[in-house]
RNA sequence: GGGCGAUUAGCUCAGUUGGUUAGAGCACUGCGUUUACACCGCAGGUGUCGGGAGUUCGAAUCUCUCAUCGCCCA
């Protein structure tokens, strides 16, 4: 109110269209403010005439510039009331002046009403109070020459951002980039380098060291932004500006891991500060990390309280669990909604990564060297496999690092540690170590070795401590400790022909517990197995005796091409094979024509989704030649199975 | 107001040159103390991939639109 210089109303605005540009008295004041009109009134919000305030309000300030109106700054620097106000409330405070403003406005009769409504002022964030709108002098740096090598290294490449989407919200800013307030009225931090001539403050020096004759200048009181330091750290942590030894092997560096939040505030400036002072990028990749919120959503932080102490969640689930899934669970690019009970799956991991290297342990005889040459050695099926989905396993792993897929790449470890290497292969190594064949035990002590290795040295980077721990047990002797040792970067011993095999073994022994599972057949009880299939099928069978009779709890095994199904016996068909568990009276006939009318049902679904591709003409003569093939030997497979379903069904009935 | 993003199984989420019989963990159901692990094993059920339209031989994946939710704007 005191400092009102004009009365502003919307130019369309058909109340008060014939009083703009004439002049009004300002009441207590008594100063006479003209009418203007502005776009930025709101006609529907209160009486549509806004008073404004140039010196104490953002909006109100850029009003004034567009209507050159008077700037009268009625605050001191404590917000009491200076002498560019009526004596009355000079030296009040502002709430202390509110209230006496109102008062008098009511004495002499001008108050109408009173109304509360909610408004938008700020308040601090540390002192809880109103911020007040103060007219000072601050320095602006000029941003506009700053930009345009910052937006090209972003836009051609030179610079990556992982996820890529955030470079639109760095060209939006860069593309409307204002000149940047450097001045900070705090009591901490680099004092801007700027002095006013005591005689004459138009004159202004800037520089490093000052005038040479500081007696005759002030310096300016307020400190720079902290960005405005922040801004210099690629080169600023070395010895910049000297060019030493370190900036030269540090500048530019590889990536820069943050938060998206301050993308402009340091990732665009440091890019900006880099090309300015260094003439170069300072780091070619920028990673953005997801933030932690808690289940309703909230950003973890310590004044809320909603953020766990880190040492407590160690405690309870192990560090390196903390670590690993943490990154397991941090999707990229969007926030995490973080619960501690999602942290089980990497406790539970460490868990039994721990347990299959104590097993493997408990079965290599103490100081044992007799390592076998894997390249040249004589291996089965399961270690082809096996040593096949390691391998694949590192070209994904690494794959997924270098494009900064970090959960993906835990993902990839975790399933290749559980669900192959634990889940199968250390079955199978069981029945290695306790068989009678001792080559066959050293080449899976071999192999059991050689995964745990190469886990261990992947796992590393988000599991630290235990991985280290667990090398120094299984490491070569001469081998460094894994902080310092090499990356795996590929192993060559991928095996389609293996893995498809293996897939067709794995399906087979599944098929059996599941029969046995449905029919109420504990899982360790032996029953016997028949199997229908050509003769390729059965050799093939012939070399998996024993892994299909440990792993599937099998005895008496029978197969042929024209072998008759064995009478109350249960059926599955998988990879074109007939498989018949004879179980007497166990056999649930209802279960049995359920799955089987399921099966067939789903078949149908497929088959008729399959047909009318191949019927499609556009799809025969368009698709890929792989595409239309597959679709061909899908449907080959599927019908084969509707038949053997279908005629197993008939014998039901 | 401007910009960005999300919406896939009950829950939390994967799924990038568009072609998989749409996945994982948790939760759930049944069985199980077979000499690594019950922080476990085996087997199992679970989806109109937010709605609508379009491009395409083919869409969870690309385009448009609507809805809901979220974040950023010195």
């Amino acid at each position: 109110m005191l400092g009102d210089t004009a009365i502003a109303v919307h130019p369309e605005d058909d109340r008060f269209k014939h009083l703009i540009g004439k002049t009004v008295t300002l009441p207590l004041v008594d100063r006479e403010i003209p009418i203007i009109s502005d776009d930025y009134v709101d006609p529907e919000f209160g009486t549509g005439c806004v008073k404004v305030t140039p010196a104490h309000d953002p909006n109100d300030f850029a009003m004034g510039e567009r209507h050159d109106l008077e700037f009268i700054n009625i605050m001191n620097d404590d917000a009491s009331l200076n002498s560019n106000v009526p004596e009355k409330y000079r030296g009040m405070t502002r709430e202390d002046a509110r209230k006496a403003v109102v008062a008098d406005l009511e004495l002499v009769g001008f108050l109408d009403k009173t109304e509360d409504y909610i408004n938008k002022v700020g308040y601090s964030e540390r002192g809880h109070v109103p911020i007040e709108s103060y007219m000072s002098e601050q320095w602006f740096m000029k941003m506009e020459d700053l930009v345009k090598p910052a937006m090209n290294a972003v836009n051609n490449g030179d610079i990556k951002f992982h996820p890529e989407h955030w470079t639109k919200t760095y060209n939006h800013w860069m593309g409307n980039i204002k000149d940047w307030c450097i001045s900070r009225q705090l009591w901490w931090g680099h004092q801007i380098p700027v002095w006013t001539h005591k005689e004459d403050s138009s004159k202004i020096h800037v520089s490093v060291d000052g005038p040479s004759d500081p007696e005759n200048w002030n310096q300016d009181p307020d400190v720079l932004d902290t960005w405005a330091s922040s801004w210099l750290w690629p080169m600023g942590v070395h010895a910049w500006p000297e060019n030493d030894a370190n900036l030269k092997k540090f500048y530019p560096t590889d990536a820069i891991v943050t938060g998206p939040d301050i993308i402009f505030f340091w990732v665009a400036r440091m890019i900006m500060t880099g090309y300015e002072f260094m003439g170069d990028l300072p780091f070619k990749d920028v990673y953005f990390t997801s933030i932690l919120r808690d289940e309703t959503g909230r950003k973890l932080s310590k004044s809320l309280g909603n953020s766990p102490n880190p040492l407590d969640l160690f405690d309870e689930f192990g560090t390196d669990a903390v670590r690993f899934g943490i990154m397991l669970m941090a999707p990229q690019g969007l926030d995490v909604m973080f619960s501690k009970d999602r942290l089980d799956i990497g406790r539970n991991f460490m868990n039994k990564l721990w347990n299959a290297c104590r097993f493997v342990q408990m079965n290599i005889p103490e100081n044992w060297d007799n390592e076998i040459d894997l390249d040249s050695a004589d291996l089965d099926l399961s270690e082809q496999w096996i040593l096949s989905r390691l391998s694949k396993t590192v070209d994904d792993y690494n794959r997924q690092l270098d494009r900064f897929h970090f959960n993906e790449a835990a993902k990839v470890l975790y399933e290749f540690t559980w669900s192959d290497f634990c889940d199968w292969y250390v079955e199978i190594a069981k029945t290695r170590f306790y068989g009678d064949d001792e080559t066959k035990a050293e080449i899976a002590r071999t192999v059991a070795l050689k995964c745990i290795r190469t886990i261990l040295t992947l796992l590393h980077p988000y599991s630290p401590f235990i991985t280290e721990e667990l090398w120094s047990h299984f490491k070569k002797v001469d081998a460094l400790d894994l902080i310092v040792a090499p990356w795996t970067k590929s192993e060559s011993s991928q095996n389609e022909t293996a893995e498809s095999d293996m897939s067709l073994l794995k399906d087979i022994i599944t098929s059996i517990r599941s029969i046995k599972s449905r029919m109420n057949v504990p899982p360790s009880k032996f029953s016997d197995l028949v199997v229908r299939c050509d003769t390729n099928q059965q050799s093939f069978l012939e070399t998996q005796l024993d892994l299909i009779k440990q792993l599937a709890r099998v005895g008496e095994l029978s197969m042929g091409t024209s072998l008759e199904k064995p009478g109350q016996s249960a059926t599955a068909v998988v990879g074109g094979m007939e498989l018949y568990i004879p179980l007497g009276g166990l056999v649930d006939l209802d279960e049995e024509k359920a799955r089987m009318e399921k099966r067939i049902k789903e078949i149908n679904r497929l088959i008729s989704g399959i047909n009318g591709k191949l019927s499609n003409e556009n799809f025969m003569n368009r698709a890929p030649e792989q595409v239309v093939a597959k679709e061909k030997s899908n449907l080959e497979k599927l019908t084969e199975e509707f038949e053997k379903v279908t005629a197993n069904l008939e014998m039901l009935q």
